[in-house]
DNA sequence: TTCGGCCTATATCGCTTTGACATATATCGA
DNA sequence: TCGATATATGTCAAAGCGATATAGGCCGAA
């Protein structure tokens, strides 16, 4: 799946500009599965515009550049619902947190914990943000599925991790005894 | 974390090929949580090579192309160490799976069915994968965290996707009723 | 009050990485 | 014997990332 396909998703719940689809990818429903940046966004959305598959209209605003509201139309739909269709890649899941865990051999005990720590963290505000989504609405059928894998998952890691803090916390007592 | 460091970091275990490298991430301990391409591997091992944070032996093979084995150095092992001390970027995530589910409405009943089951044989291969590398030795302190998180991520996306498929054959079954 | 920092907004560009292909040989089952 | 699979290295176009540029507005602190 690309870019392209990534924008006819976002648009197909609402209009927004290259901007408003960059906050979503960050912030909102989607960012619990998926990363895109500006550099791919904006040419990919011009694509879609010389394709007919979006519609584009400049809002004007005052002091501020024009924002180009984009639109998904029928044809676009259409190129979605194509899309969708076939066969998914696997998913892929990408974690330095894991290579260096790996290869804690070469990092303090200090640095292994401050790792850890920071994990958790992450973890955690992916499910604050999830919670977040849950309570601003979007409560259709694909949006309640998938916060639910994503709490499952990620509750997962937050419960893997915090015994594990356990354990060292009282590996470390039993050593200072 | 570039493919540089991750070259790297398999070599620190051992001396191994390019392809044998390729293999480590596809199967090995490093396929639970990284990724990467020939067409990223190679050039990779030249440049640390060019840089002597590797050393290189040929290995005649009778027929097929000389094998190059590459071996870290001690400042190799230098500047794995600088690579994992620094503070790791956040986890990435892409599933198209999930992309998918949120616009489920694009597809049909069937797809979505599809979709979960092939979904669910993603996560179980995984998880085996895991589980051969577990049973084929290789146990220190970091692959066994790495092999615990793993586990606890992948069965809560099994233990979700199982409970979500019992629940759709009840209301086919009551839709049929 | 003005200065720095952050938000909105679009866009480009160098670099990395992917994924497919090219090349060559061995091995093994149908 | 023919096709598939495995070993082995490599290239290349295309996609995508991450940083940077530009520019005005808004808001809080010095």
């Amino acid at each position: 799946m690309n870019v392209r396909t990534l924008c006819l998703g976002i648009l197909s719940f609402r209009e927004a500009s290259g901007y408003e689809i960059k906050k979503e990818i960050e912030e909102g429903q989607f960012s619990h599965f998926i990363d895109a940046s500006y550099g791919s966004i904006y040419p990919a959305l011009n694509q879609l515009h010389a394709e007919a598959l979006v519609t584009a209209r400049a809002e004007e605003q005052s002091g501020r550049p024009d924002k180009k509201v984009y639109a998904i139309s029928e044809s676009g739909r259409k190129a979605l619902s194509e899309g969708l269709a076939e066969v998914a890649a696997k998913d892929k899941f990408k974690s330095q947190f894991l290579f260096a865990m790996l290869l804690q051999e070469y990092l303090t005990d200090e640095q292994v914990g401050l790792a850890i720590d920071k994990q958790l963290n992450d973890l955690k505000q992916k499910l604050d943000r999830m919670e977040t989504c849950r309570l601003q609405g979007a409560v259709s059928r694909g949006s309640n599925f998938i916060m639910g894998y994503g709490e499952a998952v990620l509750s997962a890691g937050v419960k893997f991790l915090e015994q594990h803090v356990c354990q060292r916390r009282s590996k470390k007592t039993e050593a200072a005894e």
